[in-house]
DNA sequence: GATGAATGAGTCTTCATTCAT
DNA sequence: GATGAATGAAGACTCATTCAT
C-alpha cells in the first residue's frame, strides 16, 4: 500500500510522465513527439516534466531503464521456475510474443526507437538492454552446460540472432497488427529457434518430421 | 547506355546527393542530419537539393528505393544461378553479411532508419523493403517446392524470422564493428537457420551433430 | 532594541533573505540570479521570499532601500562631527572607499546593477540614491556656504561628477581587485577632487605643489 | 560608392542590426530586449539575426566592438592635431558630452549595458573599453611628460576617475535629459579636472579665481 | 540549371510566482 | 507563518524550404 503525500504523488506523476511518454512516443516517435503533449497526456504542466526528467532525451532514457527492468524481471520471473534449457527458450519466446500483444504501444517504443537512438542509446543506456539480453545469453549457456544445445555455437551471436528474430516478429505485430493465431505462430518460430540450436533428439518435443509426415 | 550532357549532369548530382545522404544520415541519423550538411558533403548548394528531392523525406525514401533496388538486383545476380535452396540461403546470408562489411554506412542506415522511420517508410516506401523480403521468400517457397524445407512452415512468417536474425547481426557489427573471423560467423548463422528450416536429413552438409562430436 | 519574539523571527528571516540577495546578485547578476538561489542561500524555502517581497523586482529595490540607507546614515554618522568642508569631502573620499573594501559584494551590486537597473530603479527607488547624492551635495554647499570652494560651481552637477568619479573607482577595486596601497589612492582621488573644487589657496592641506617640488 | 551585389547587402544587414540593436537596447536593456524586437527593427526575420551573429549575446559585444572602435577613433582623429595636453583634454570632454547629445542611445547602451554587462564584457570584450580608457591615458602621459600634469600621479587610477566622471555626466544626461546649456556644463566639468591635474600655474586659461572674483 | 541568403514557423526549456498542505 | 511541488507563459534559437539573382 503505497504511502500517501508527497512522496506518493511524487511517484505518481513520474510514473504518468513515463506511461504517457511511451504513448506519445509510439504514436508519433521520439522526433515526432512534444513535450508539450506528453505533459498534455500525462495531464500535467509542461513544466512538471522538468521536475522529474532532465531533457527530452532524458525521458526516452527513462522509459528504456525502466521498461527494460520491469520486462527483464518479469521474463526471470516466469523463466527462472523452469525445469530445461528448451522448455525455457520456448517460454521465452511465447512470453516475449504475449507481452506484444499485451503492450504494442511499449513494444513499439522499445523495438523501434531503441534501434533509430541506438547509438544514442548505446551510450546512455546500455544497461537495460545488456541485461535483456542476458536472459537469452543464459538460456543458451544453459543448454550448453546441460548438453541440449549444440556447444559449437557463439553464444555472443546467438542471443542476438535469437534476439533479432524475435525482435523483428514483434515489429511486424506491432505495426501491423497481430496474426489471427499467435500462439501457434511463437511456437513455430520456438520450434524453428530449438531446431536450430539443440543437438541431434533434442528437443524431445519439437518432433523432426520430414514433409510427408506433415 | 547514359545520355551524355546534361542528362548525366544530372544524374550525376542527384547521385552524389543520394551517397552524400547515407554518409550523413549513418553519422547523424536521419534527424540529426541537417539538408546542409548532405548538400555541403556533395558538393553542392542547399537549393540544388530541391531540383532533385522534394523535401529532406524525399531524399531519405530516395536512398531507399534505390539502395534496396540495387541490393536485391545484386542478390538475384548472384542467388538465381545457384541451385538448391539450401545454398542458395547460405549464400544470401554470406552475401548480406559480405554487404555489411563492404558498405557498413549503407546498411547502417538502410538498418537504423529503416525501422526508425517504419511507419512512415511503410507508407512511403514499401517497394524496395518488399522485393528484399521476397528474395528471402522466393527461397523459402523454392525450398518447401523442392521438399527440402518443412512444408509446415508460414513461409510469412519466416522470411521475416530469417531477416530479423540477419537484420540484427548487421546492426552489431555496423556499431560495435565486425567480428574477428565473420565469414565463420556467416556461416554459424547459416548452418543455424538451415537447421531450423530443414527437413530431417537436410542440410546435406550441415552435419546435425551431437556435443559429443564437437 | 529589536522587538522580541515572532516579530523578530519575522524581521530576521526578511533580513537574511536581504543578505543572500547581496550575494546571489552580486555573483550573478539581478538577470542571472535565481529567485531560488536566494532562498537557498538564505536558508528558507523559495516560497517564503513571498512573504517578505512583492516580487524578484521588489528584493532588489528592498536591497537598494535599505543598503543605500544604511551606508547613508553610516556616512551622516562619521561626517557629521567633522569640521569643515574640505574635510568632510576627503573623509567622505576615504569612507566610501573604506566600505568598498569592507563591503565589496554590496558595492558591487550598488553600482553594478544601480546602473543596469537604472531606468527601472529610477522609476521605483530613487529616494536611496538621491539621499546618497545630498550627502555630497550638503557638503559642496557648505563649502560653497563658507567660502572654501568655487561658488560658481553648479553643485547639482559636480556631485554627480564626484560621486562618477568615486563609483568608477570602486567598480574597478570590486571587480579587479583593489590596489596594493587603497589608503594612499584614496587620498590621491580625494587631493584631486579638492585642487578641483577649491578657491586658490585652499585646500591648505594639500599643497598646490608645481612638479618640481614633486 | 558602395559596391552592389552580395557583399554590400551582407554588411548593410549586418549594420542594421547592430543600428537596430541600440535603439532596442537603449529602450529596455539587454535582458529586457527582445531577438525579434530587434529584428523587426532592423526589417529583416528573426532567423537572419543568427546569419550574422553567434547570439544574443554576440550581438551586444559586437555593438561594443564596433561603437566602442568607432568613437574611439573619432576622439583620436579629434584630438591628435591638438597641441597642448590641457586642450587636448578639455577638448575630449567636450567632445564626449557632445557624443551623448548626438547619440544619446548608443551612449546609454555603451554607459548602462557596459556596465551591467561587466564581467561578461570584461570578459569577452575588453579590447574596446581598454582602447578607450588609453584615449584618456595618452593624454594624461603626454601632460605628465611635458610638466603639466602633476607627475606624482597615478594615470592608472586617474584614467577611471576622469572617466567615471565623465560617464556619470554622460547616464544623466542621457537619462534625464541633457541641461539647458550642455556647453557650458562641459566647460566647468574640463575646468575641474584640469584644476585637479594641473600644476600650480595651469591651466593657464583656467583662472583661478578665488570667489570673490566670481 | 545552380546558388545561398533569407525566411519564419516551430519547440524545448527556464523560472518567477502561486497555493494546497 | 512556512513549504516546495506545480504551473504555464515566454523566448532564444534552429533549420527545412524558397526564390531572386
Amino acid at each position: 500500500m503505497p504511502a500517501p503525500g508527497r512522496s506518493h504523488g511524487r511517484s505518481d506523476k513520474r510514473q504518468r510522465i513515463i506511461e504517457a511518454a511511451v504513448e506519445v512516443f509510439a504514436e508519433k516517435g521520439f522526433f515526432g513527439a512534444r513535450v508539450s503533449e506528453i505533459a498534455e497526456a500525462a495531464g500535467v504542466a509542461d513544466g512538471t516534466i522538468y521536475l522529474y526528467f532532465k531533457s527530452k532525451d532524458d525521458i526516452l532514457i527513462s522509459v528504456f531503464e525502466e521498461k527494460m527492468t520491469w520486462i527483464v524481471r518479469r521474463l526471470q520471473e516466469i523463466l527462472s521456475p523452469i525445469e530445461g534449457a528448451e522448455a525455457k527458450l520456448r517460454r521465452y519466446v511465447v512470453e516475449h510474443l504475449q507481452l506484444v500483444l499485451e503492450q504494442p504501444k511499449l513494444i513499439q517504443v522499445l523495438t523501434v526507437e531503441l534501434r533509430q537512438s541506438a547509438r544514442f542509446v548505446k551510450q546512455h543506456s546500455p544497461k537495460g538492454f545488456a541485461k535483456y539480453l542476458a536472459v537469452i545469453g543464459h538460456i543458451l549457456d544453459e543448454g550448453q552446460r546441460t548438453g541440449v544445445f549444440l556447444t559449437s555455437l557463439d553464444t555472443g551471436l546467438f542471443r542476438r540472432v535469437i534476439f533479432g528474430a524475435i525482435d523483428e516478429i514483434s515489429l511486424e505485430w506491432v505495426l501491423g497488427g497481430p496474426p489471427a493465431d499467435p500462439h501457434a505462430a511463437a511456437h513455430q518460430v520456438a520450434d524453428f529457434i530449438l531446431r536450430g540450436l539443440c543437438v541431434r533428439g533434442h528437443p524431445a518435443d519439437v518432433p523432426q518430421i520430414d514433409n510427408r509426415e506433415t
